[in-house]
Formats: structure tokens, sequence, C-alpha cells
DNA sequence: CAAGCATGTCATGCT
DNA sequence: TCAGCATGACATGCT
């Protein structure tokens, strides 16, 4: 965050107003795009890596959520996950959004509607969305369902609404101003960057494409060169791809220059009024552009009236009776504030999932830092919360991304809609679509509360835009139900999280779980609670100690050590200050000093302390501190076994034992509570893993439900519009019909003393008015039959 | 230094 | 009755 202030200096920021007043439009967010992966990695990287707190949230993770926590699978966990990133990151153009203030700050009113008349409908209704990007926590992530998720409530909206609406006719303006940047104008700019760069990060924190080119060993500081020539790329992309000097492509990323420029000028010119006014009209009917034209236009009519329509045909044939409009708006309002209320929660975990993005991708070897998933999301926050400090913001990347991304695809078919909703009262309606809807990057995390719906994020947006994709594009709702379930089945959301073979039980601890694993209770019966220990453990003790009794130390050693192998997390720096002895269920260590190779087995931070006190101590007096009290005591009084005996042999065998020694009192006491308690430390500890387990599930069922009930409320909201739709039609047809009534001389009848009464068996009859009231006492009345 | 966390231990109840 | 398990509560140590 601070490192981003630094970047709006106020130098930069008089540069760009100057630029901007002599009607020079420098996209910034060009530059700024594609430098921030660096600077991500500098500013969170590590930061949000290296907490506990990450480290559990990966639990939650969509295909990590069946790892336990204290896992070893963790660490395959994260290889698949930054591997899934990748993957997704293809299909998901992953700009990071920067928001450059100073264009909002100048903005003329006169200006906007010229700058409100870019051609991409994503932009239409941007001007609440700069709000919501404030607080964005993380745009990159969330792009991917995000966009669809956005469009989902925006997507008629946006065409229907011509207040906003770009028109094609001035999109022309701002690229031409755009195009007008001049190298001098680009020079400056670089100075200006230069600058920022002496503040400590380079324009490649920026530079999504050339972080893309990490590997071929871009260095942030050495930007003159380097900076200039991308300068002439991005130009030179420029040229290539506007074709007939309309359209600013980004050659790397297909960013849409000009658009990032329109849409700068839509939202600082629009007012939040305005804003809320254009969400109200356009949300109810935001979702299926093939209602646009009969729903939404007469409702949209408020302040989009008089202003241009959007290039996409956005002449809607206007108005037709708005009869429940006003009804039926508030009522889905309201719907849509539940909807906003249940994803409250899911946007403070967007950030918790930027983080345990940052934690995969710091991970991750560095020659895969091109992964797209990783940077977008800590920028994006830090320049967002920046950006609140103006109180306006640009678009989230999410948002821009589906027209960037159609753009660059489809150039011809032009950009699916893409409204963004706005609100005055950005807090709620922000956080929901501007942040929440964003599934790409999601890795939900499974930590507590916070992690909770990062899950529900990821499916619940997954399908949502499915169901946008049987709206927009004509699926059928069986079809994107189907594609849902195929989603949610390789989601791995399922909530037997128990069977599956990820499952915290199975993949929990080193030497975990025979609580609920009858394999171990075959090879040490007596601890069929200890739990924990997998089953391929369990089969290496067996092999080696034999089914029964044959308990050696080498088995505590063997636990501990495929549990606490710094090898493993040796790929996971985040994890290296996590030095908790996670030895659930582990049988007690030996006391012997007979038996070195148990140090081995102690966490990293013994080992530490070891090597340190090797150097001061003997090696006795260190044994003795790193053993247990029981440990010291039975070494006290000369227990001829180990405590790993004493605790772990079956009772029959542990009386054997005892009978065959001829043990003072003292010394049979000693042994009992050490037996004692070293059951009751195994037991304690599955039962906290239970516990955890438990509240797992626990939340799992309840995102599982919040999803539900989104779903639910999604399809209400549906169902709502369809009957607003049938309903208006039956009064096309009715004002139809009756307009061609003819009485006996070929008048029309009067509407305002006669109208139309539906009978049961479908006829229609024409009734004056007043006899209406007595019909309903009188049923058969004369009226004038005409079936129609 | 306090807070949070992990772990060990004890007491208690249940099987 | 005893051994063992489950669990709440508390203590301790670490970060």
């Amino acid at each position: 965050m601070l490192y981003l202030k630094k970047y709006f200096t106020e130098g930069l920021i008089q540069f760009t107003i100057l630029l901007s007043l002599i009607g020079v439009r420098v996209d910034v967010d060009t530059y700024l795009n594609s430098q921030l992966p660096p600077l991500r990695e500098i500013i969170l990287g590590p930061s949000s890596a290296y907490t506990q707190t990450q480290f559990h949230n990966l639990r939650n993770t969509l295909d990590g959520y069946g790892i336990h926590p204290k896992s070893v699978e963790l660490d395959h966990f994260f290889s698949i996950r930054r591997l899934l990133n990748q993957v997704r990151s293809l299909d998901h153009l992953r700009v990071p959004t920067t928001e450059l203030n100073a264009w909002l700050v100048h903005r003329d009113p006169e200006t906007v509607v010229s700058a409100a008349s870019q051609s991409s409908p994503s932009i239409a209704l941007d001007n609440g969305g700069s709000l919501e990007d404030v607080n964005s926590p993380e745009p990159s992530a969330m792009r991917g369902a995000g966009s669809t998720s956005e469009s989902t409530y925006s997507l008629s909206g946006e065409d229907s609404l011509g207040a906003v609406a770009p028109e094609a006719n001035q999109e022309q303006g701002n690229r031409d101003s755009v195009d007008e940047l001049s190298k001098e104008d680009i020079d400056l700019i670089d100075i200006l960057w230069r600058q920022d760069i002496d503040l400590g990060a380079g324009r490649e924190v920026f530079n999504y494409s050339s972080r893309q080119k990490d590997g071929e060993g871009d260095k942030p500081d050495e930007v003159n060169e380097e900076a200039s020539v991308r300068e002439e790329d991005w130009r030179n992309g420029i040229n290539l791809q506007e074709g007939q000097g309309v359209t600013l492509v980004d050659g790397e990323t297909g960013e849409s220059i000009p658009e990032e420029l329109s849409r700068l000028g839509t939202q600082t010119s629009m007012s939040l009024q305005e804003c809320l006014r254009l969400l109200e009209a356009t949300f109810p009917f935001g979702e299926e552009s093939e209602f646009q034209a009969t729903d939404a236009a007469p409702q949209l009519r408020g302040p989009a009236e008089n202003a241009p329509s959007t290039s996409q045909g956005l002449s809607l044939p206007a108005t037709l009776p708005q009869t429940d409009a006003p009804l039926d708006l508030e009522q889905q309002w309201q719907d849509i504030m539940a909807i906003m209320e249940l994803q409250e929660m899911d946007v403070n975990n967007t950030a918790e999932n930027t983080n345990v993005n940052n934690v995969n991708n710091t991970q991750a070897s560095t020659n895969e830092s091109g992964t797209m998933a990783s940077f977008g999301v800590s920028q994006s926050s830090l320049i967002n919360q920046d950006v609140s400090l103006h109180q306006a913001s640009l678009p989230s990347c999410s948002q821009d991304l589906p027209s960037l991304f159609n753009s660059e695809l489809e150039p011809s078919v032009g950009q699916r809609p893409n409204l963004r909703l706005s609100s005055s009262n950005s807090s709620n309606i922000n956080s929901t679509f501007g942040v929440t809807n964003l599934t790409g990057l999601f890795l939900p995390p499974l930590n507590s509360t916070n992690n909770l719906t990062s899950m529900l994020d990821e499916s619940m947006l997954d399908e949502i835009s499915l169901l946008d994709l049987a709206m927009v594009e004509g699926f059928s709702q069986a079809q994107a139900s189907q594609l849902e379930d195929e989603l949610d089945s390789d989601s791995g959301l399922s909530l037997d999280s128990g069977q599956s073979p990820a499952s915290p039980s199975n993949s929990e601890t080193s030497c975990s779980s025979a609580a609920s694993s009858s394999s171990t209770s075959a090879t040490f019966s007596e601890e069929g609670a200890v739990g924990y220990s997998t089953d391929s453990e369990v089969a290496t003790a067996d092999a080696e100690e034999g089914a029964v009794g044959g308990y050696q130390p080498e088995y505590s050693k063997l636990c501990r050590m495929s549990y606490q192998d710094p090898s493993h997390f040796h790929n996971l720096p985040q994890l290296d200050s996590i030095n908790h002895n996670h030895t659930y269920n582990l049988p007690l260590a030996s006391s012997y000093p007979e038996q070195p190779e148990l140090l081995g087995s102690c966490s990293k931070k013994c080992r530490d302390k070891h090597l340190q006190q090797t150097k001061i101590h003997p090696p006795r007096e260190f044994i003795d501190k790193q053993s247990s009290r029981d440990e010291r005591r039975a070494r006290a009084m000369k227990i001829p076994f180990s405590n790993d005996k004493i605790v772990n042999l079956p009772v029959e065998e542990f009386n054997e034992l005892l009978s065959k020694h001829h043990l003072s009192e003292a010394q049979l006491s000693l042994i009992r509570d050490i037996r004692r308690r070293g059951k009751n430390k195994m037991a304690a500890q599955n039962c906290r893993k239970r516990k955890l387990d438990t509240i797992i599930k626990l939340e799992q069922g309840v995102q599982d439900l919040r999803r539900d009930k989104a779903r639910l409320l999604k399809e209400k909201m549906e169902c709502l519009r369809c009957i607003r739709q049938m309903k208006q039609k039956v009064q096309i047809l009715y004002q139809e019909v009756f307009s061609q009534l003819r009485d006996e001389e070929g008048r029309p009848y009067p509407a305002s003393e006669y109208c139309l009464q539906y009978s049961a068996d479908g006829s229609v009859l024409i009734t004056p008015r007043s006899m209406t009231l007595e019909q309903s006492r009188k049923p058969d009345k004369k009226p004038k039959d005409k079936k129609k």
C-alpha cells in the first residue's frame, strides 16, 4: 500500500491532469497493468504467505479442502493448486486493475457523455463499480467467475441503459485522443515511472506482460531500453490491432485501451445517484438480454432516457405498459440485497483467497511466476485502496475482463454486455458484485468463518455464471444445471469430505488417524483410538514390527520423520514459520539415550535447538531437555523400558512386561501414570482432530446451504421476471384485442367504459366496466360475446 | 507483554 | 471393576 501510494504522488497526478487538460489521454493503466507481478511479490508475497492463518486457509481451497491443515499433502496440494490456477488463467484474462486516480480527479462533467460513450458495453455502469473496486481486495482472483456473475445481473441492463451506454460514434474520439498520445508524453510518463522505480518498484511491477516474460529475465530496474521497447511494442500493438484506428489493444494482454479511458470518464462523470438509479433500473432485468426489449426498456427510461444508446442496438422498441414494474423492482431489489447479504461475507474472504493465492504463488517456483493468478490479487487490492481515497475508482479487472476478452477473441461480435452494478451505497453492492464474483482464482480456504464462503464463492459464482450462460447464450436451464453439476463434482465440493480420498482423515497427519481407520488397530490393537495413522504407514510399521506387539522405537521415528521431515516442506517457505509439533497421535518419544535416532524426529525447531545446544551442552543434558516430563521421570526411576512401550503396548503385553521385571511400587505407579497420560494425550489429539473435522464439515454445510439459498433466490428472481414478462405480454394482447373490437356501428369501444374479461373456458368477453361489479355478483349478464 | 495457538494434562463420564 | 476412550477445562510453552 505504501509503495503504491508513492505511485500516486502529486507529481504524477498533476502530470496526468495536465495531460488530460490538453486533451492527451495517457493510458497509464497499460503501464500499470503489466507491471504488477513483481511488486506483488515484493509487497505481498512474503507477508501474505508466512502466516499460519494462510496456511490453514488453504484447506478451504476448492480442491484442497479435503486436506487437513497439518497434512503433508498440502505440499502436493500447493502444486496442484498452482497448476490449476495456471490453467484457469488461460481463459481468464487477468489484467490487474491499476487505477490511476488522476483520471478520476479531473474529469469534466461535459466529457462524461463522450467518455461514457465508449463502445465497450462492459463499462456502461462502471460508475458505481468504481466504488466497488475501492474495496476490492482481489480483482484478479475473482476475475473468472466474477465477470460472469456480474454479467448475470447486468447483461441486458447495460444494453438497455442508454444513459450510460456508450455510443459508437463517440468512442472514436476517445480512441483518437489516445492515439494522440505522443512519444513525448510517453516519455514523460516513463520518466515519472522511473521516479517510482527509484522509490522501489519498477514499472514491470505492473507489467503483466513483462511478468510473463520473467523467464527471459526481465529486471524491474533496467527500464530504460526495455521500457521504451515495450512502449514501442505497446504502440505497435495498438497500430496493428486497431485496424481502422479505432481499437487500441494491448498486443499482449488484449486489453482495450480506449475502453479503460472511457471507463474512467464514465465513472468519473456519473453521479452516485445516477448509478443507483441505473442499478435499480437495470438490475432486475439485467440477466436476460432476451427480455431487454420488452422488459427492461420501459423501466430503464429514467436517467437513461435522453442518453445515447449503446452501439449494440439498444434502440429498444420502447415502451410497454409498466404495470407492476415498480413493485417487482422493489421485490427483486430486496432479493438482490438478500443475495448480496449472503455474499457479503464472501467478500472478505476474497482477501483471504488472495492471500492463499499468494501463498501458492510464493511457494511456487520462480519460473512459474507467470501464473496470472498470482499477481492481480494483491496488487489490485493495494491500488484499489489507494483509489478509495478519491471516492472513485476504476472498474475492477473482473469487470473489464469479459469485454477485453471478448474484444480480443471476437472483436466483430462485440462485447458481451457486462453491466456493472452500481450504487451509492457501495459497500454491499461493491463487495458483492465487484469483488465477490470472481471465481477464476478462488482458493477457498477452510479456515473457520473467513474461509467459510470461499468455496461458496467459487462454486456459487460458477453456477451463477452457468446460469448466465443459460440465459444469455441460449443454454437451456437443464444444460446449465448439468454443467453446474459437473462443475460441482469437479470442484470437489462434496460435503462428504470423509469419503474423499483426500479427506482430512486420510491426508491429515503423518502418523495419523486410526480413530476412524480400522487398519491401524490391526497393528496396534491398543491404539485403535490413537488414530491418524495412514494405511501405508501402518503397513510399514507392520512390516517392521510384526502385527502384534512388536513395537519398536522405529515406529515412532518413522511416523515423526514422515510427518516432520522438512523436506516435505522445503518448497513451502511459509510453513517454515510453523514450528508446532504436529505429532498428533504419535507414540511418545522414547526417553532413552540409546535411541538417539528418535531425536531426529523432533521438529525443525527442535533440531535447531539441538544444533545449538549440542555445541554447548553434552548430549545427555540435551536429551533430558528434549524429553518429556514422563520420560525424565522414567529415566530417574530407572524404568527399564521405553515410554513408547509403556504407552503403546497392548494391555496384555504391557502386563506381561511389568511382570517380567521386578519393579517397585513407585515404578509401577509411574509406569501406569505414564501409560495413562500417554493414552490420554493421544485421545486428546484425536478429540481435537475430530473437533476440527466437525467444524470443517459444518462449515461446508453452511456453505452449501448458502449456495442453495443464493441459487433459490436467483431462481426466484428469474421466475418473477418471467411472470412480469408474461403479464406484459398479456397486457399487450389485451390492448390489441380491445382496440380491434367494434360495436354494432363499427365504432371502437371506449376503454374507459368497457373492459375484457376472461372466462374459465378461455373465451374473452367485453363487458361494460359498470357491470363488472354486478357481474361479480350475478355471474351471468348479457355480454356481447366475442371469442378470440 | 498480551493474544492466539498448539499441546499436554487432569478430571470426569461413558463403554 | 478396570482399562480405555471422549471431552471439557486448565496449564504451559511458543510465536
